[in-house]
RNA sequence: GCCCCUGUGGCGAAAUUGGUAGACGCGUCGCACUCAAAAUGCGAAAUCCUAACGGAUGUGUUGGUUCGAGUCCGACCAGGGGCACCA
């Protein structure tokens, strides 16, 4: 053996000898139980970040646990690979997006290679390839047949010098990212997916879904939004027809509160209003101004104007005015809203600006607690729902007040009513909404999949035969940033009807890149199958056991995928509804974040390699200066890596200078798998000098000579062992018993080898050379083998063939804990006097509770402690804890 | 603005079901080895008071439930993720 644990090498044999065994190509084996293991594929953005690492690690850890576990597992690996970034590359560099892709798909692939990861590279997808994003096409046709897809406009950012559509990424401040120019809103028309005729079940699943953290779940319930309202019109007159101004309201029992309504900028109403009001139109245009983005929306200045235009009341009979809200969106509901600004705080603050009058309709029910002291002042604020709860804890202890016949109805009783009443006038009733809109999938982009689509000036929107896909995107193009390359393109556009053969022109916009993430992984199943988007082999695999990936996509890519995997079960493709049985979200990757000032006012920033802290005696920060020249420069706090603040670190050096198992053990180590992790050089050293002492122990018992395993059957020197062999031999297998539940259950593998260190510890201090001591030597060290194995696999393979082993670990099964090995005889109590730690006692494991409680009052630190008091309560925790109550 | 999450030594964290707060590691300090350095090994350390024994305090702030709260409940503060065309 080795003496110097040489990473470079022990990583390179190990790779050779899983390359050369196929190790991690898998096929579907019925007799087997399976286990899908998927991380989310990656953008291939050039080279992987340290997210990319992370991610890929966890999925790794699981995989090889499972594996042990007696899984055929599969774990497969692909490339997100349409989008943005290559356009913006493209335009940077001068050479096509296609190019720029494939470049970094290779560059990156290798990078995974070099990190050991059991990824069955048959199986490989990469979305921009026609034999992928084809069954995109042949799908969205299969949806548009039945329905699902649909033709409808939407809102877009709009750069009016580009005459571009922006992505919400590319407006900056307001503004065109290129241009500088004032983003509009504008109107076009676009495909959707009916991803809301799925609301209920994709609602009602998440409560079917134990492997899913609660805040991923609870995020899509609230993202899909089901409320129960009331829907009701307004009637007014026009051109002598009658119409409805028809909203959505929550809060029907504030009906008679209705002092004002909105209509949003683009309504019917505001447009017939402003055809004689120059004012009003004016208004309207400046509404249109601005981003489509929600969280914009919801933070700019409320603005309104009245369109002069009244309607009445459907109960009481009230002209109420209608004005123009640039808060009223048009793409939520009805686009238009009732105002309580008694108790709604959005109408209350626009009440306020405009002059519009306040009614109070709701009022503490007789008999309930009056208010606290404090809580009065916030009487001049509006009554809303959250203020019912903060104040009085439910919604039934109010009551309508100034509403006629409705006076004294609680929340519920007052809804019945007016809802019954307009039912019965015919002004509404009734309604579930939902705040999950339809999927919009047009982008008016090149670096996508093309929408199989021909428009034929005879035959409208003409569906691309099934025979003619997949329409292929043209690799060669360029973008300049001023609209659509494909728009640009005779050569693709430039097309025959299908139907009545005369000139048309094709669809050039392309699809969202969520469409290709929404169903890559159940094309893992069949990578090859140049016949059918998905063949039987689906059914082996699907669902993924655990999928991983980041918390930036708990919603928008998981729900999408959920819809999709719905409507393929719909039509009969596959057999399951859910597609991710279990969901880890890992957490983000951090870096420090230095910079300086420079005199003309620029701010530099220094990357941490180049960065040394200085620390006051106790190793706290005090500053720090850079290695090159000695001069400060400022801390910023911890980011998430970047190349804006130079905080990045690059993968393929550490792997070179330390190993893949060290950046392994430093990942899953410096935090849990959710949360954040720290990067830290310290930290990616400690865990070097971690795989050299693991090599060392093991070096300096082999050089010893051999022995066999105290697990093993032929075990030839069983004697009555000392008790430090039992605690050496009981630490070993309880470190099992803990490894296993973390990495298998937990799924948390900080702790994991946090216990192994530990184990290791122990281990060391374990100085018997005798032939019984070697002998549990032997066994701790192929335990601490075989546990680590999932997490450092090329150091743990070596060492495992030192131990004296010919067969792969890889192929070994996790090993069990002995039972024998972990009883106790005896265990420590903790004893606690009015819930304070004031002592301990050593009791038999056998002990019952009064004999621990007699042990505890006789202990001399409790005597202390209650002399001369009596003695009220005893609580006795077996196993654990004694608290006297005094 | 709305939805979700997080907050524990100098730092990353641990405490799994309400029961010993700080395991494990990084950094720091001390010692050993060395001509020296690196590497390695051993040891110390939450804070305050004390020579020591020991005691008090302590998990963002604040109030509560409990024999007992980092853990449960209320309010608040700070940081992060998402908000539908970044992926």
């Amino acid at each position: 053996m080795q003496e110097r644990y040489d990473h470079a090498a022990v990583e390179a044999q190990a790779q050779d000898y899983w390359n050369s065994q196929r190790a991690f190509a898998v096929t579907e084996d019925p007799s087997r139980p399976k286990y899908y293991c998927l991380s989310m594929f990656p953008y291939p953005s050039g080279r992987l970040h340290m997210g990319h690492v992370r991610n890929y690690t966890i999925g790794d850890v699981i995989t090889r646990f499972m594996r042990m576990q007696g899984r055929n597992v599969l774990q497969p690996m692909g490339w997100d690979a349409f989008g943005l970034p290559a356009e913006n590359a493209a335009m940077a560099n001068r050479v096509p997006p296609a190019k720029w892709t494939y470049d970094n798909i290779a560059y990156m692939k290798g990078q995974l290679q070099s990190l050991g990861f059991a990824l069955d590279w048959d199986r490989e997808v990469a979305t921009c390839r026609p034999e992928y994003y084809r069954w995109n096409q042949w799908f969205f046709l299969r949806m548009l047949e039945k329905g699902v897809a649909y033709k409808k406009t939407g809102v877009v950012n709009w750069d009016p010098v580009d005459q571009t559509v922006l992505a919400n990424e590319q407006v900056i401040d307001g503004r065109g990212w290129r241009t500088g120019a004032p983003v509009e809103k504008r109107e076009i028309p676009m495909y959707y997916l009916r991803i809301t005729d799925y609301s209920q079940e994709l609602l009602d699943a998440l409560e079917h879904l134990p492997g899913w953290p609660e805040r991923v779940r609870t995020m899509q319930a609230n993202w899909i939004g089901r409320s129960e309202g009331v829907r009701l019109g307004f009637p007014y007159e026009l051109n002598g027809k009658h119409e409805l101004l028809n909203v959505f309201t929550t809060r029907a029992d504030t009906l008679m509160g209705v002092t004002f309504c909105a209509v949003a900028a683009e309504h019917p109403l505001a447009t017939h209003a402003a055809a004689s009001d120059p004012g009003l139109a004016a208004f309207i245009e400046e509404c249109k101004q601005g981003t489509a983005m929600e969280a914009e929306l919801a933070v700019m200045e409320k603005k309104g104007k009245p369109t002069g235009l009244f309607v009445t009341h459907p109960l009481s009979g009230e002209q109420i005015p209608v004005w123009v809200g640039n808060y009223v969106l048009m793409t939520y509901g009805e686009g238009a809203v009732m105002g309580v600004p008694g108790h709604d705080e959005r109408d209350f603050e626009f009440a306020k600006k405009y002059g519009l009058p306040i009614t109070q309709v709701i009022e503490r029910a007789a008999g309930e607690a009056p208010l606290a002291a404090g809580q009065q002042e916030k009487d001049t604020e509006p009554f809303t729902t959250e203020r019912w709860q903060e104040w009085y804890g439910a919604k039934t202890g109010v009551v309508c007040v100034n509403s006629g016949k409705y006076d004294g109805l609680t929340y519920p009783q007052a809804v019945a009513a007016i809802a019954a009443d307009l039912k019965a006038k015919g002004y509404g009733d009734k309604q579930v909404q939902w705040r999950l809109r339809d999927w919009g999938i047009s982008r008016q982009r090149y670096w996508g999949c093309p929408v199989p689509l021909i428009h034929c000036p005879q035959c409208g929107d003409v569906p691309v035969p099934d025979k003619d896909l997949p329409v292929v995107l043209p690799e060669g193009l360029v973008p300049d940033g001023s609209g659509n390359p494909l728009a640009k393109t005779p050569s693709f556009y430039e097309v025959k009807c299908p139907q009545c053969g005369a000139d048309a022109r094709r669809e050039t916009d392309t699809m969202d890149t969520f469409v290709d993430s929404s169903w890559y992984f159940l094309r893992y199943a069949c990578a090859d199958d140049s016949a059918a988007m998905v063949d039987q082999r689906v059914d082996y695999w699907a669902p993924v056991d655990q999928y991983i990936g980041g918390i930036e996509h708990a919603i928008l890519h998981l729900l999408y995928s959920r819809f999709w995997t719905r409507v393929m079960r719909d039509l009969g493709l596959v057999k399951v509804a859910e597609p991710f049985e279990n969901l880890l979200t890992q957490g983000m990757v951090l870096n420090d974040i230095y910079s300086r000032k420079g005199t003309d006012g620029r701010v530099q920033y220094f990357n941490p390699v180049d960065v040394v802290v200085q620390s006051d005696a106790k190793g706290a920060r005090t500053g720090s200066v850079l290695k090159a020249d000695g001069t400060p420069v400022e801390w910023e706090g911890m980011r998430t890596m970047s190349k804006s603040k130079n905080n990045g670190v690059d993968p393929q050096k550490l792997v070179t200078e330390y190993g893949a198992d060290s950046i392994r053990l430093f990942m899953m180590f410096k935090a849990p798998p959710e949360d954040t992790l720290e990067w830290s050089d310290d930290g990616v050293e400690g865990a070097a000098r971690f795989m050299r002492k693991l090599w060392r122990v093991v070096y300096e018992y082999v050089a010893e000579g051999h022995r066999p395993s105290a697990t093993g059957q032929n075990e030839q020197t069983v004697g009555e062992p000392t008790d430090a062999q039992r605690a050496m031999r009981r630490a070993a297998h309880q470190t099992l018993a803990k490894v296993t539940d973390d990495l298998g259950r937990r799924r948390v593998f900080n702790t994991a080898i946090a216990a192994v260190m530990e184990l290791m510890n122990t281990l060391g201090k374990f100085e018997d050379r005798s032939a019984q001591g070697r002998a549990i030597v032997q066994e701790t060290l192929e335990l601490v083998v075989q546990m680590l194995a999932p997490i450092v696999p090329h150091a743990c393979h070596a060492l495992w063939h030192e131990l004296g082993y010919a067969d792969a670990l890889i192929d070994r099964r996790w090993p069990q804990p002995d039972p024998e090995a972990l009883i106790q005889d005896s265990i420590e109590i903790v004893l606690q006097v009015n819930g304070k730690l004031r002592g301990r006692v050593v009791v038999p494991a056998s002990a019952d509770k009064s004999q621990i409680e007699a042990a505890a009052l006789a202990d001399v630190h409790v005597q202390k402690w209650i002399e001369g008091k009596p003695v009220r309560k005893v609580i006795v925790v077996p196993g654990k804890l004694v608290n006297v109550v005094v």
